[in-house]
This record gives structure tokens, C-alpha cells and sequence, in this order.
DNA sequence: TGGTACATTCCGACCAGCCGGTATGTTATT
DNA sequence: AATAACATACCGGCTGGTCGGAATGTACCA
């Protein structure tokens, strides 16, 4: 019941005016969607009310309608947000390297990373995101297919290039590590026992040298 | 408005008295669950009200609860029918194969093919059984934790008999693995131009052979 | 065979509380 | 003075769940 105008005393240090400093507004809006990020992970989009987001966040309701449309419009910024800044990376990737091995290494290794650093997003991303509306849905799958086809790309130029094997498939084995990635929020954790390097080293000596031990060599060429 | 009381003239054929002839509530029991099922996957647990529900199965609320003490008791039960029969298909493929490399293949194609054949318990316990209050969620994760069990120990076993390299650790290989299973609820279509047996074989080949090829012979030895 | 007491199965109406969203007023900023 | 940024109170509709009673099935006995 105290400081019930606590929140209300904003920093007037505006300093100097030209400057583009933090408007107040910019606040709330990233304490609203860090809050709904936090309760999407915990319990879900739809068991995460719109009152359980502002109380988290120290706001109320009718400051939230203010700034977002609607609750789905929360989980469409986290999901642009997170899906954006995930193609980036990738893409980052395949400029800073061109060898198939150090870009398929890489790659992994950016989404082991990823997990570590965006564990909410990530699973929010995952789990939430079929929630959206059709449209909203459309854009962040689109979003997303562009991450899967620089997978796809990347194994397809390993095999033409003769350094993988031409009988799997790039549009499985891509899908297939990129399963092994999202199911690794499950167990993989920044601060556990294998560091995000080491994950990311067991992860490809599976995908690219495999379980089998030796004995590989007389394979016939085509 | 007709048919009001049509759903009430249940078949009075119980056959000869000995004989387990199926009840009447027992279908309904199934009804209810298999429009559960549906919904759960379609719209998730949250987003699938009981009304929902008994609207599809074609009976009323007071029926679902003479029969299911809440809402999530449904979840429950159709967790359970899942993981249970999963643990029990992975314990017969220990007992039908005895090497390794059987036993992982037909692991790996005996997940493939519970996607096909139950795609809609798949989703709904990969997404939803976090839903489930702390005691049920232990006592699911417990059995979830023994299929991993059985992963671990076949590869476990592959690198005590020198079939399968020592640097990658059963743990992570079978975790990644699992991923990959489950990440393939979101591509494979047991409808779609590769059988359960091709895709089965891809991943096979990925995580046994590796993506890359030959040139595999001088490993170090311990 | 038929009646009857009892248990099971199921319906329809109902409930308090919460849902996403809005309308209106008040305060701060420019 | 005008506008943006909030708080407060409120809304209709839906939520999971309950309750009393009606229809039906079943066991027992005559």
C-alpha cells in the first residue's frame, strides 16, 4: 500500500535533448515483455494471464493496452525478436567462415551458445509459437524456414563439394540436427558440468564422424 | 433439438453374462479421452476448455466428471498410456536384438514409427506434460527417464565393446539422438515420400556413419 | 417371470472467480 | 493547452467444477 506512487517518480534526467536517451515508455515496454517472457517460459502462453504480466512487472492493465494491442501481440515481439536475432547469427556464421566443416561446426556451436544465452526465448520460441494467429504464425515461420534452408545449405555444399556423404539426405540430416539442438535446452545448462564448446564438439563428432569407430575408408565411389 | 434422448439408448446386447463384454461407460471413458487427445494437440492443454471437450466427445460436463475426478486426470491418463507403451516397445527391442548396432537401428525405427502411429500422443506428452501437477509430472518423468536409460546403456554398450568411439559420451549421444526423434513430429508424415524404414535409415546412418566421408581408419588408440 | 430395492450413469442448471479487453478519469510531459 | 502515459473500475463471456435429480442397469427374492 506504501510507495503506491513509487513507480510514477520517473528519472527526469533527461540530460541534453538531442540525444535519443531512453524514454520512459521504452521502460515499461521491455519490463512488460520480460515479464511475459519469464511467466511464457514457466507456464505458457495461455496459462499466463495479462494481470499475472502486469503485476509481474509492477505495472497494470490499462498501462499495458496502452502500448500493445493485444496480449498475442506480446508473444509475436518476443518470437520476432528472438527468431530475427537467430538468423542473424547464422548468417554471421557463414560470412566469418567458409569451409563446410567450420560452418557446420560453427553453426552448432551458435545454437548450443544461443540456448545458454536465450533459454527463455528459446523455449518460449519453441512452445509458444503455434499460438500465434495465422498470419502472425506465417511470418515467424517464414522467419524460421530461412534458418533451416542455411542448415540445408550448408550440408547440401558438403556433399558437393565430396567432403560428405552423398547418401544421407541435406533436408534430413539438417532437420535431424536441428532436433538435436532444440531438444538440448532439455539437458544441456551454462553453468553445468560440459561447457557450450564441449557440447557443441560431442554434438558434431556425432553428426559428422559418427558413433561407428574406424573402418570407413572402402566406400564405394559412384 | 431431436435426439434428445437418443445417446441414452445404449445398446442392451451384453451377450452372454461371463463374457467381459465392453460397458457402456467405458466408451464413453474412451470417447472422452480420444477427444481430449485431439484437442490437446490442436489448441494445447490450457487453450482446450471441458466444455470443449464433452462438445466433441458428444456428452455433458456431468458425465466427464462421474468419470474423471478433473481435467487434468485426462492428461494424466493419456500420458501414461503413451510413455507406458513407448518404455514397453523400447524393452522389446532389447529383448529381440541383441548387438548394438540392431539395437540402435531398431530403436531409432521403432521411434519413427510411434510417430506415425501415434502422432497425436506424441505431441501432446512432448508439449504438454509439463502441465501436469509436480507429483504427476515426477511420476511421467520417471518413466520418460527409463526410456533415456535404455538409449544410454545401448550406446553405452557400443563403446564397451569397441564398436563405438569412446570420445562421445552415452549421454549426450543419447540425449541428441532422442532430440532428433523428437524434433521429427515437426517433418516426418508417415504419408510423406520416405517410409518410416527410409527415414529411420537416414538418421542411422547420421548418427553411426557420421555426415562425413571416409578417410576414418587412423584413429588413435588407447 | 416379474417385481423391487439399490447403485450406477448421466443430464441440465448453476456457481464463484477469472479471462482479455475497454471506458473514463487523472497525472505528467512538452 | 495539448498530448502522451498511466491508474482504476468495470464488462460480458467463459473457466473448471458442483449439485440435485432423472433415467437406467443390476442383484435379489418371490
Amino acid at each position: 500500500m506504501l510507495m503506491k506512487t513509487a513507480s510514477r517518480a520517473r528519472k527526469s534526467v533527461s540530460g541534453s535533448a538531442k540525444v535519443k536517451k531512453e524514454r520512459a515508455p521504452e521502460q515499461l515496454r521491455r519490463s512488460i515483455l520480460k515479464s511475459a517472457l519469464k511467466l511464457f517460459e514457466i507456464h505458457g502462453y495461455h496459462a499466463t494471464s495479462v494481470d499475472d504480466i502486469v503485476k509481474d512487472a509492477g505495472f497494470t492493465k490499462g498501462a499495458l493496452y496502452h502500448h500493445f494491442p493485444g496480449k498475442e501481440d506480446i508473444l509475436l515481439e518476443l518470437q520476432r525478436a528472438y527468431i530475427d536475432n537467430r538468423v542473424e547469427s547464422a548468417r554471421t556464421v557463414l560470412e566469418k567462415h567458409e569451409s563446410v566443416q567450420d560452418r557446420l561446426r560453427h553453426l552448432i556451436l551458435e545454437g548450443v551458445i544461443a540456448i545458454g544465452k536465450f533459454r527463455a526465448p528459446v523455449a518460449v520460441f519453441s512452445q509458444e509459437r503455434r499460438f500465434l494467429s495465422q498470419k502472425r504464425f506465417a511470418e515467424v515461420k517464414r522467419k524460421r524456414d530461412e534458418l533451416e534452408r542455411i542448415y540445408v545449405s550448408v550440408v547440401g555444399q558438403g556433399i558437393k563439394e565430396g567432403m560428405f556423404n552423398e547418401s544421407v539426405q541435406p533436408r534430413i540430416a539438417s532437420f535431424a540436427i536441428l532436433g538435436m539442438l532444440a531438444g538440448a535446452y532439455g539437458w544441456y545448462r551454462p553453468n553445468g558440468p560440459l561447457s557450450a564448446n564441449e557440447v557443441a564438439d560431442q554434438l558434431c563428432r556425432l553428426v559428422i564422424d559418427g558413433l561407428a569407430k574406424g573402418r570407413k575408408v572402402g566406400e564405394k565411389l559412384p
